[in-house]
DNA sequence: TTAGGTGCAAACGGTTTGCAATAAG
DNA sequence: CTTATTGCAAACCGTTTGCACCTAA
């Protein structure tokens, strides 16, 4: 897992600092949390993750916050009531899951229908798009306990 | 507009008496009220849509969380903080929006990438497979303004 | 008759805000 | 130096919960 040519962390950090935007211990923090981290994070994790490194959750807030207007994060909306977020890759990358209903147990997938979304937005003129799409469904695990 | 075979109201009424809940007043009335809108609603946008057919707010949470569970309404999350409600059509039919993030309008789109996803998730096991698709971005009329 | 539903009041919990203190550039 | 950023405390507000009463079937 040694770096390549610009990891997602770098990538974030870069970003931030060419948004004119300033490059804090706080935010240096949650960005390396979030790049570490293999799903997306809540506020709440974010903070649990920081451990010393720590800063108040509502700076948290307002990172990511911050982060998400650059661009560079992805939002998800899991359905249990708190955002994530997940760091997006250098060329855009992002995943998507389908929840399951019963246990919350999540499943990435492999797909992301984004150019066929964004060009549907750009013909009615938007520009900056971005989207935020999770699927629902039941796990097979919660088949087999249900019926 | 009259009424064709099936409208989306009379499918969602007899969706629900068929799947063993008690049509009550309220619920009549939840229901006619998505199946009047144009938009999505909010609870609190039923509730003021009510008028004097008026029900208790809580119970507008219920009924609207039972509506989801019985997959008779799709949900949207369009990041200003409720969470919004609309009648699926009996083919399955609902919108996808982009969302202005300066000014919040919202522009419906034409498209739903939900066969692929589903075959996705499908895939992994899942089944009973909804979704949640939002875009983001910034709309003609707000470009002008700040660029 | 009898569960399932509703209303009311109160609690919950994620998120936001105001403002003085702090630190990045 | 200057201004963006942080921390703390408190407010916000959408949503959930407990429980007694009510009503659809």
């Amino acid at each position: 897992m040694s770096n390549t040519a610009t990891t997602t962390e770098e990538h974030a950090l870069q970003a931030l600092r060419d948004s004119g935007l300033r490059l804090t211990q706080p935010r240096r923090c949650i960005i390396r949390a979030l790049s570490r981290a293999s799903e997306p994070l809540s506020p709440r994790e974010v903070y649990q993750q920081l451990g010393e490194a720590s800063c108040d959750q509502v700076t948290i807030y307002r990172c990511l916050g911050d982060l998400e207007q650059q661009g560079l994060v992805h939002r998800h909306e899991f359905g249990d009531g708190s955002t994530r977020y997940q760091l997006i890759a250098p060329d855009g990358g992002h995943s998507h899951y389908v929840v399951c209903r019963i246990c919350q147990h999540r499943q990435p997938l492999d797909i992301c229908p984004a150019p066929q979304l964004e060009a549907s937005a750009a013909a009615h003129g938007f520009t900056g798009i971005s989207h935020t799409l999770e699927l629902f469904g039941v796990c097979p695990q919660c088949q087999q306990g249900s019926g």
